[in-house]
DNA sequence: TTTAGGG
DNA sequence: CCCTAAA
């Protein structure tokens, strides 16, 4: 959305940040006020998306034109409000009238309710729930009220306070100071636009254009000053303090833009979405699938053995749903994990179950609980760097971390021990505290950073701030205990494949082998090299990588499913699913690899045709990526393959036998319709005789 | 939600 | 794989 980079650094300059489709604005300058250092970032990234909102709706309104809004951006961080959306609520034009003091009114769709100083504008019909901040300046003209009762729709809160005065902070809102103001205005549009209506024009008339579908709650405050200011609506977070850290932030550990890999902003992206355009039905549904499904909880692997391809269909299907649960967010990374070679990774086996550690190459950790794989570029020596993503409406932040911090960790050892003993102590040790959840913590100039609800500009995080002091911890959570942690503790990152038996390999060799390479340090994980376009998680080399069976070529995110305790780490952000931005985007494409095809045979032999719900349910349950549909599909497919010439098949080459299979199965399963009559109307296919 | 098919 | 009409 806006891409207009994020101005100075320092958002003193009085740069205009381009809002790239805003059509007029409301934007004014002002004095600069000087608000909460805090929301900065918010104000500016809420300005971003007025302008967006405009561009879109810019047509719609007529009264676009009273350019000049002031406004400061007040932000909104305390939590005791309640949001709640609303839908169009106009504002009476006597509403304004009444006050001569409000400048401008601005309706939010979502309002906060129940604020304290609503009283003052409880009158008014409409306005009642609504949130009103009465400025002092009176710059309400009837015109303009008018304007707005029309174009109302943008979504912003207006505060007022009993007694009339313009606060920039009430009820615990923080105002954006006038560093956004600036930035604000800058579009050519707009200001020619300004200039016309500069007179005290106030209004907000092209706010109105600006729906916020979602109803997050704006507040705004509007400023008296005659210098232009924008007024930027704020949106709140219904869920207090969180604001900052989620919207329109995305920090993005070693990953690049384009994806929705950002750690912990998962939410955040989705949150954007309300300014965008309003996807299309279809999408809709699809995204809810990719978000259900992704964030399932992860399945469990204990339950079977290690499943080697190579070692053949028998045992994939002894144990085919444990495969398929890990296998499904496998595959894909093969070639993917092996770009990331470079990536450090520790695994260290503890008792039966190992525990491995890695860094990704691309995404980081999700919150706090989610895996522990971090990014790390090896490019250059700064630890972290930040820079401002050109398009990005908001700049971003990119960061690479080249090393994690690991809380203080005490070993002991007797002298005698090896330096492989010690090693593994610590491992240990840092297996312990990472199997009874860890967290990451921030350290900026050598002060930790508590506060999660703090954008990063708040927080000191900028594209042009240096960051070299900018560092990350792990530390023990306490807060989180895991439970009934099933034993296999941090398996995390490595949970994904399925043919791979569980991480240990790799990782253990390293540890004692006397120098290592990559020595173990105290520090725990760390090292990263960046792959850089390759998103992918994880990536744990084994051996058997080149066993995998139908890797797929591209790249495609992999979604890691920490099985980690299931109970509480089982929520894991698939977020990966990259590729995609947002907006739903086809699926990445995963191959059925053969043994999955033979899966599916041997379903539909013994379910027949019809019944895919079934065949899932009996095949392919816990590949969550392969939906009945799929199967279908892939049927469908296959029944075309094997009635084509071999030279015309494409991709992973069936067996030939499989193709008998299917070509007999299809064959029998059209005379005796499996499916309409009841469930087992006919028997299921017997043998299948692979031959010919 | 599933099926069944077309795209 | 996606999208949908139907069921």
């Amino acid at each position: 959305m806006v891409s207009k980079k994020r101005l100075d650094c320092g958002f003193n300059g009085y740069r205009a940040p381009i809002v790239p489709r805003a059509p007029r604005s409301i934007r004014r300058r002002g004095p600069r006020k000087k608000l909460v250092e805090d929301s900065k970032l918010c104000a500016f990234e809420l300005l971003a998306a007025v302008a967006g909102k405009l561009l879109e709706e810019s047509e719609s309104s007529a009264s676009s034109n009273i350019a000049e809004l002031k406004v400061q951006v007040g932000v909104c961080l305390d939590g005791d409000e309640k949001v709640q959306p609303k839908e169009d609520i106009a504002l009476k034009s006597e509403s304004f009238d009444r006050g001569s003091s409000a400048e401008s009114a601005f309706v939010p769709e979502i309002c906060v309710q129940e604020h304290k100083l609503l009283s003052s504008f409880k009158e008014l019909p409409q306005a009642e729930n609504d949130y009103v901040v009465d400025h002092s300046s009176a710059y309400a003209s009837p015109d303009r009220v008018k304007k707005i009762d029309s174009d109302r729709k943008l979504g912003i809160c207006e505060e007022k306070n009993s007694d009339g005065n313009t606060t920039s902070k009430i009820g615990g809102c923080a105002c954006v100071d006038d560093s956004f103001n600036h930035k604000v205005e800058s579009e050519p549009e707009v200001q020619s636009e300004n200039e016309k209506n500069q007179i005290g024009d106030l209004s907000m008339a092209n706010l109105s254009t600006v729906k916020d579908p979602i109803g997050e709650c704006v507040n705004t405050d509007v400023l008296n000053n005659s210098e232009s200011s924008v007024q930027l609506p704020l949106y709140r977070e219904p869920i207090a303090g969180a604001f900052s850290r989620k919207h329109w932030n995305d920090v993005k550990l070693g990953i690049r833009d384009d994806d929705e890999n950002s750690f912990g902003c998962n939410k955040s992206s989705t949150r954007i979405r309300p300014f965008r355009p309003q996807p299309r039905i279809g999408h809709r549904r699809i995204r809810k699938m990719m978000m259900s499904k992704y964030w399932k909880a992860a399945p469990k692997l204990k339950d079977c053995e290690l499943y080697n391809t190579s070692e053949g269909m028998k045992s994939f299907y002894r144990c085919r749903k444990n495969i398929y649960a890990r296998e499904r967010s496998q595959r894909v990374p093969l070639k993917k994990r092996k770009l990331s070679d470079h990536s450090f990774e520790v695994a260290y086996d503890q008792d039966a179950s190992s525990d491995s550690i890695s860094n990704l190459p691309e995404k980081g950790v999700k919150g706090d609980k989610g895996s522990l794989a971090m990014v790390l570029h090896r490019d250059n020596g700064v630890s972290t760097t930040v820079r401002g993503h050109p398009k990005a409406k908001d700049p971003r932040v990119k960061l690479s971390i080249k090393s994690f911090k690991v809380p203080e960790l005490y070993i002991e050892v007797p002298e005698t021990a090896t330096v492989g003993s010690l090693k593994r102590t610590v491992m240990e040790a840092v297996t312990a505290i990472l199997g009874s959840g860890i967290r990451v913590g921030m350290v900026i100039q050598g002060k930790k950073v508590r506060d999660d609800s703090r954008t990063l500009q708040q927080a000191g995080i900028s594209q042009c701030s240096n960051l070299d002091n900018l560092g990350f911890t792990l530390e023990p959570s306490f807060t989180r205990v895991s439970p009934s942690v099933t034993p296999i503790k941090l398996p995390a990152l490595s949970s994904f494949d399925a043919d791979q038996t569980l991480p240990r390999s790799p990782a253990t060799p390293m540890m004692d082998s006397g120098i290592s390479n990559t020595s173990v340090d105290t520090p725990v994980f760390t090292k990263l090299d960046d792959v850089d376009n390759n998103k992918y998680i994880c990536s744990i080399k084994t051996p058997d990588d080149a066993l995998m069976d139908g890797a797929v070529p591209d790249s495609k995110p992999l979604v890691p499913v920490p099985p980690m305790n299931v109970e509480e780490l089982a929520i894991v952000p698939a977020n990966l699913k990259p590729k995609r931005s947002e907006l739903s985007q086809r699926r990445t494409r995963r191959p059925f690899s053969v043994a999955e095809v033979e899966a599916l045979v041997e379903a539909v032999e013994k379910l027949g045709t019809g019944r895919w719900r079934d065949v899932k349910m009996l095949a392919f349950e816990n590949a969550d990526h392969r939906t009945y549909v799929d199967l279908k599909d892939k049927w469908k497919t296959l029944v075309h393959t094997a009635s084509i010439a071999p030279q015309q098949r494409r991709g992973e080459p069936v067996p030939h036998e499989l193709l008998n299979r299917v070509l007999s199965a299809h064959s029998y399963w059209s005379q005796h319709q499996s499916k309409q009559h009841g469930k087992h109307t006919a028997e299921p296919l017997k043998v299948v005789d692979s031959s010919s």
